[in-house]
DNA sequence: AAAAGTAGTGTGTTCGAGCACATTTTTATA
DNA sequence: TATAAAAATGTGCTCGAACACACTACTTTT
């Protein structure tokens, strides 16, 4: 249209230079003329380029919550097959440091272009993303936020807000009475994750200077359940509602039940299959979704999508906080 | 691999025929090995054939329920842009039958591979479904259902769930008291949907034996509300709670806070501004999210993953049914 | 004046699949 | 055995972009 040959014109759309102002002139008239964009697909298919993206993620077998990680990011595996994106997961141990470490050497012996993680350990997570920088390897996170100038892009929830809906919720449930916000965890690496929601539960309770609540916090471990919380409920009568920080509603609901015939109010996290079962059964009045499968697809996508499509990644993308109750539980269970 | 020209592999992978016992057999053998999949990228490179995707939607001018599919269709043309799929928004006017009939025949001069069409008028729509289908067109529904054996696909919420929804949240604002269901519309064609809403409320306080709770349908339009609204308040001392089927909750809320000054509890459909509005002023309880913009992409998507990577339509697809309150309303605001 | 350099431009190949057409091999028939 | 018909197989082009390389027409250097 112009006039010149593909070779001139290619010039002009990447700035490669050797080209007569009339030719440019005339060749950026016509790019004008005909909104000219370059078709993303073809592109890609020239490119002998492998991208290689590894997502590292507890193993499920240790908890349950990450299995619908899985899922997402098998969703973009066979999404990103065709554009030449390899997408590898490999998991740990979510309890041993050790674990972690060793499983970010083997992504590293992998020399991938992307790292998508889970910042459980804070010190280590520190450590290894400073390596990854220094290799040039960009990395994503999910779940949990952890500060660090290296760190692309996180994908998760406003875990304060998140704790302010909870608190919305047992504030519709309870006219009064004690709560307890109970932090469940074998070890403490998801501490400040817990302690924001805490932040914003009670945020909402000083906030609308809701006095006739108390609040108690409670850490416990899974061993200590069947023995702290019966006689926390003994020494605590006026109990009438728990917020369980984490997804182990399920330990407490089954606990409760065998404990006392009272109807405590329970909110928790995560719709993994026991927690929805006691939502079924009434035992667990509602469940904040986090919806983890989505955490991790778009960890992934983001990532394939700048390599293949030169798109932007997003600093944060905060998932909106899904209430979940009995009523509506099904559609989200994937 | 199999010494054989790509002519004879191609011959294989589209059952052309013509091909002797011993290559199919060597040829299906390397096939399994190396696990062959189609780059579905290139098989659409060549292809000239250029699909044309029709979208039907109210103009949002007459009612801004609309306003957010518009966005979601937009994101569909960006996306499926390189991929030789033209889409193509047709406004009508949801108030005029002969709109949208007419609007229909713009479309079908067209003549489009697939239409997308929010089927608000019954017996209309039944009517064009048939042209559509004469002609070979795949019609796809999102918002609400309309039954025909030619409808390819639905896209929309269970609204009888989610009238049980709406009923749980009333359940738990509420102890006791009188509850008006009101129906808000200019004309009736919307008298399925929001009566399945209905359905689905009343079934769940049937079904709970909640006997404390008696429930009342009013149904108004527009310009009645400001009469209609304050002499029902007056007749009914005891009303506490309004569930309203449409999205236009705040022309309630808006009514009542100059009628009353009494607490009574407002649940409601959709994140429109103003419906946000009287969230944030504490006016309205909860809304119910239809997610509009995601029905109207999945809508188009569908189609144009069928026709680029011939992908299945799903019969039906039913998205979550989101409680929204003041506390995470903002993460749903697209 | 010949050689070398340089600015500007054009050509050819590649990616993976689809498809029309050309070519070779085999089989059937005169 | 020659020959036509049928069966089997191979070749070449295209989609849109990226990029290496070849080429022309001047200008500068030796």
């Amino acid at each position: 249209m112009a006039g010149v040959s593909k070779g001139t014109v290619d010039r002009v759309l990447h700035n490669r230079g050797k080209v007569s102002p009339a030719a440019l002139e005339k060749i950026n008239e016509v790019l004008n003329v005909i909104d000219y964009e370059p078709n993303l697909i073809a592109r890609n298919l020239k490119s002998t380029k492998v991208y290689r993206i590894c997502v590292l993620l507890p193993d499920p077998v240790f908890d349950p919550y990450w299995l619908p990680c899985v899922n997402g990011i098998q969703d973009a595996i066979t999404e990103f097959k065709a554009y030449n994106v390899v997408i590898e997961i490999h998991y740990f141990n979510p309890e041993s440091t050790k674990s972690f470490l060793k499983t970010n050497e083997t992504i590293i012996s992998q020399s991938p272009d992307a790292v998508l993680l889970t910042p459980l350990f804070h010190k280590e997570t520190i450590e290894i993303i400073n390596q990854y920088d220094e290799l040039g390897i960009m990395v994503n996170t999910f779940n949990n936020q952890v500060e660090s100038s290296s760190i692309k892009s996180f994908v998760g929830q406003d875990l304060y807000k998140s704790g302010r809906v909870a608190a919305s919720l047992m504030n519709l449930i309870l006219p009064k009475g004690q709560i307890a916000i109970i932090h469940i965890d074998e070890s403490l690496k998801n501490a400040v994750h817990m302690q924001e929601k805490e932040r914003g539960f009670r945020s909402y309770f000083e906030e609308k200077n809701l006095s006739n609540f108390s609040l108690t916090t409670l850490k416990v471990k899974y061993s200590n359940i069947e023995t702290k919380l019966p006689a926390f409920i003994n020494e605590n009568p006026d109990l009438s509602g728990i917020f369980i920080t984490t997804s182990k509603a399920y330990q407490i609901a089954s606990t409760l039940s065998n404990v006392t015939d009272k109807k405590i109010a329970l909110i928790g996290y995560d719709l993994i299959d026991k927690n929805v079962s006691f939502l079924n059964q009434g035992l667990v009045h509602f469940l904040i979704h986090q919806n983890q499968k989505r955490q991790a697809y778009l960890g992934v996508s983001t990532l394939a999508d700048h390599f293949i499509f030169r798109k932007d990644i997003p600093e944060t993308i905060l998932l909106p906080i899904d209430i979940i109750n009995v009523e509506n539980a099904s559609f989200y269970v994937s």
